[in-house]
DNA sequence: CCTCAATGTGCAAACGTTTGCACAACTTTA
DNA sequence: TAAAGTTGTGCAAACGTTTGCACATTGAGG
């Protein structure tokens, strides 16, 4: 029945001021250490938590850190998350997660109700790059970083995976192992992330003075069903104008390109190599398991929330770029030589 | 420079008073339209956003719904996160979300953090019941959600996938199919559902007349590794002692089972059958693709948002309890009869 | 005995809203 | 023409904290 007790009725009872009780929890030394703990025995028998609505009003700040990503569904997301959680309460901050179902105008809108909690900073997960961000941002009071995009501005920072060097890892494994003609299958079309991994997959062609051919480009969009609608065309193909190995955009659509292909009677690796990214729990346990880069997710997290508390205690912060090794597993088949 | 703008600027703009403002701005009839347009028009042009934490701090309450989860980095939680996020932002609430990391006190802790942020309501996903909360909840003024855990008092109400017809239905399929010796691969050991799903199965098995023999439940605890434990461990069995077919507590570790299976040369299903529960993404495309339970894990997401409202409207709310479906795909094999 | 510093506590303002009530200016009704 | 509505707006309190400043008490130094 009784409301949740107020710092007023614990003052009320220790029969001091609600300031006086206010520096008390505080553990200010301004109070003498036995009014301090008694005030502090009451609060605990009073079962008392503080409002923190209230004091985000009048601190014009509030322990949380605002998170803003596409899905809570997605793998890599939830290994980002797993990072974020972690490091953000070993720092004794709070995250309230919006999503925002892959729609740009609700991303922004997110981002806008976040800032609207007095949020300490924001974290943004998303590929996309919604171009209304630039003046929301100059808006801005608070540190937000962005993970995997890229964004500049004041109190604007970035930590990401190095897309290109991934891709060029990727492409550069397959050539080692001997193959000459590789497919690409990408993701989000307008997506930074397939962007960079393309570029990174044409310069170790470049590299290795091997032709680019554009017909060796699938379109794609990181799902399941990308990857088994890549293998069909696959078949369709050609024999001669068939890649012998394939860099997926991501471990999801890799995977559905290796089940379709085991449905069809396609042998991966004998017929097909197969190179995937992120490096998902499920690569492991895939058969064949899956060879892959590996993003490191949740140090992309950690780093994230490292950025935003640098940010905060106004220390320089530099932008981050994470580079996740290559994952060899049993996708990926040796050719032999010519000679 | 500026601090964001409040409703007193706009009101010295306006040329009225912050209650007018305050008015217009929710669209009260009290304001004749021509003011109500000119202040909503000076509030665009402003870009204001209301602070959330003062609004809060009056009405007392915030359209926010408290999530408690165990960990994000779970893809049955994250299904279940999915339907929440549905649900919970075509009604306007948002979600602050605190991860437990499985740690029961950690989970009791968040409770009470989100109550201090004035949350409409909670919703807590956790198979694990720790006994501190009982006291816990008597306190709260909010109503409580539980997801696929079983709690009881006043504005508390549950919502739960069926576990123990789940366990009966995967064990059914399997009799039906002919098996005669059949294991069970345990969860989470002093986990609800693992219990209901292990009770499905006893009953099962006693409906047909079939034998339980203790030596058929193997310990588990969910994870792949479990699974590729489990499968180690049957290889060790005499013939005679072995199941032939074997129903496991979740995907996870079904997909852990078969990818040791195939590692040991161990067909499935011809030598084994195996059915999961969950019915993830991923045993769409396993090999052979997973004979599972479904759970509704989206719909328990949307179900918990519309009991929580249900609840917050003041409306009868009943505990619901969700079943899922037998997807019988490929992992399951027919056994011949003997005659 | 007076002044000064140190120590502990209280007062009151402020944060940005919402909302019950009062009030002024009209308009209608009797 | 007075009384009674109607309509639009403002006043001021309230929500639960934090915090700069002032005050009262005490003890020490001169």
């Amino acid at each position: 029945m009784s409301q949740r007790p107020s710092i007023k009725d614990i003052a009320r009872i220790a029969g001091v001021s609600p300031s006086t009780v206010s520096r008390a929890l505080a553990d200010s030394p301004r109070i003498s250490l036995a009014t301090r703990e008694r005030i502090q025995r009451i609060a605990r028998e009073l079962d008392y938590s503080p409002s923190l609505a209230a004091r985000a009003l009048v601190t014009g700040a509030s322990p949380i850190i605002g998170v803003v990503a596409p899905s809570l569904a997605d793998p890599y997301i939830a290994a980002v998350m797993k990072g974020l959680e972690e490091a953000s309460h070993q720092h004794g901050y709070q995250r309230l997660v919006a999503s925002s179902q892959g729609d740009p105008e609700q991303e922004l809108a997110m981002v806008q109700m976040l800032s609207g909690h007095n949020a300490a900073g924001l974290i943004v997960l998303s590929s996309r790059a919604p171009e209304g961000y630039a003046p929301l941002l100059a808006r801005l009071s608070m540190p937000v970083i962005f993970v995997n995009s890229l964004h500049v501005g004041e109190r604007v920072y970035n930590v990401m995976t190095d897309n290109e060097y991934g891709g060029w890892l990727a492409t550069h494994h397959l050539i080692d192992q001997g193959h000459v003609r590789i497919g690409y299958l990408g993701g989000p079309a307008r997506g930074r992330s397939h962007a960079a991994r393309a570029a990174g997959y044409r310069r170790a062609l470049e590299e290795a003075g091997l032709p680019f051919d554009p017909a060796c480009l699938m379109p794609g969009d990181g799902s399941i069903e990308a990857g088994r609608e890549a293998l069909r065309e696959w078949l369709h193909q050609p024999d001669d104008k068939r890649p012998t190995a394939i860099f997926c955009y991501n471990d999801l659509s890799a995977l559905g390109l290796l089940a379709e292909a085991y449905q069809q009677g396609v042998a991966i690796p004998d017929d097909l190599s197969i190179v995937g990214f992120d490096n998902i729990p499920m690569t492991a346990i895939s058969i064949p398991p899956l060879t892959t880069v590996e993003q490191r997710t949740e140090e992309l997290g950690r780093q994230a929330v490292a950025s935003l508390l640098a940010a905060l205690a106004g220390k320089p912060v530099t932008d981050i770029i994470l580079r996740g090794e290559l994952i060899a597993r049993a996708s990926v088949k040796r050719m032999e030589d010519h000679d």
